[in-house]
DNA sequence: CACAAAATCTAGCGCTGCTAGACAATCGAG
DNA sequence: CTCGATTGTCTAGCAGCGCTAGATTTTGTG
């Protein structure tokens, strides 16, 4: 079946673009200039096609944080393979963490900060999602002491999204990032 | 001038009014149900009104913001005053920091998640803010060591905000909460 | 009581997310 | 090759949003 095959396959390329188009729109001008008219003339279709590919505008969001889960866990297993020691791998992880949110704010707002419907604290959760969790717990386990692992790996990571997000709310003046990561990881590796 | 001062005090008494109805109307159906219209419906008056008191929408929220600054800073000076050590004192704080949000989850969104034009970082930030930061460099001051204290309570305040925002996006799961705020507290604690 | 000033409301703008129903393109059967 | 049905897409519109200009009512004063 070649035609339905075609169709099928310019489907799936319209989902992409849809996607690619409403990351690309938040992370120039922010989440709030993404509406469904503006997204609809990007993509050169009318605005009911996008309801044809997604339940919503939150549905194209989750697209975007998903597609943001997967580059997280990309880029925190590449900082994970520091081999001096768990405290320069943590020292990465956390950096990488930290540049993660400070390059595509967008993004990580699309992950953790708009309201989504994704599954999270479950065993449903995105598999990226449960990759980059189980990278910070492989490093952050060796520390942990007498602490039970995964507790203390979402400690850490309560830390280091605090950071983020206080930071980007203008709560915390960005000059001093690094040495409060630096002061993170000292206390997290005692 | 008896006249135009029971006006002005009406005034201010109206004032109050919207302030605590659009705090109402958020604590019991979230940010997103407090439009304009239904708040002006709620202190019976017609939407313009709202518009001599505030600039707009987010002044209201800033308002209310600000009264949670407020209470906050109440909150935290009477957990302060533990006397069995700075650990006894900054477990207390933490709890209290965390048990605030989570009794208050609106007003908390209107404090650091929602847009504030509020100032932060710089010393024009509102008087309760600046207190409550205080109250916590006071207790973490102590423990810092060798840190600056103003870069230790940052830090700790990230991990407070961070084990709060992402237990009530549903990222962490809420049932060893209390725990985490043990783990966060060894941390600090050394 | 009449008038000016102040306070308040009605009505509307341009925007939002979303959808019903009209229309056009495409496919399979005869 | 044509025709009817199916699929796909668009136009137009709904209800609601934050916000405001201008009409209207209420108020205090001479």
């Amino acid at each position: 079946m070649p035609v339905s095959e075609r169709k099928e396959r310019e489907r799936a390329e319209r989902h992409r673009l849809i996607v690619s188009t409403a990351r690309a729109l938040a992370e120039a001008e922010g989440w709030e200039a993404v509406t469904t008219r503006r997204l609809a003339e990007r993509i050169e279709y009318s605005q009911p096609v996008l309801y044809s590919h997604f339940r919503g505008k939150d549905e194209i969001v989750d697209a975007v944080a998903l597609e943001g889960f997967a580059e997280l866990a990309t880029a925190l297993r590449a900082a994970a393979g520091a081999t001096d020691g768990p405290r320069a791998a943590i020292t990465a992880l956390a950096r990488t963490y930290v540049e993660f949110a400070e390059h595509s704010p967008a993004l990580y707002d699309a992950m953790f900060n708009l309201r989504s419907g994704l599954p999270f604290a479950d065993e449903a959760a995105p598999a990226p999602l449960r990759e980059g969790f189980a990278l910070l717990l492989d490093s952050l386990g060796r520390v942990a002491g007498d602490v039970e692992p995964g507790l203390f790996t979402e400690v850490a990571w309560a830390g280091l999204h605090g950071l983020v997000t206080l930071t980007r709310a203008g709560r915390l003046p960005d000059e001093h990032t690094s040495r409060r990561i630096e002061v993170l990881v000292d206390l997290l590796t005692g």
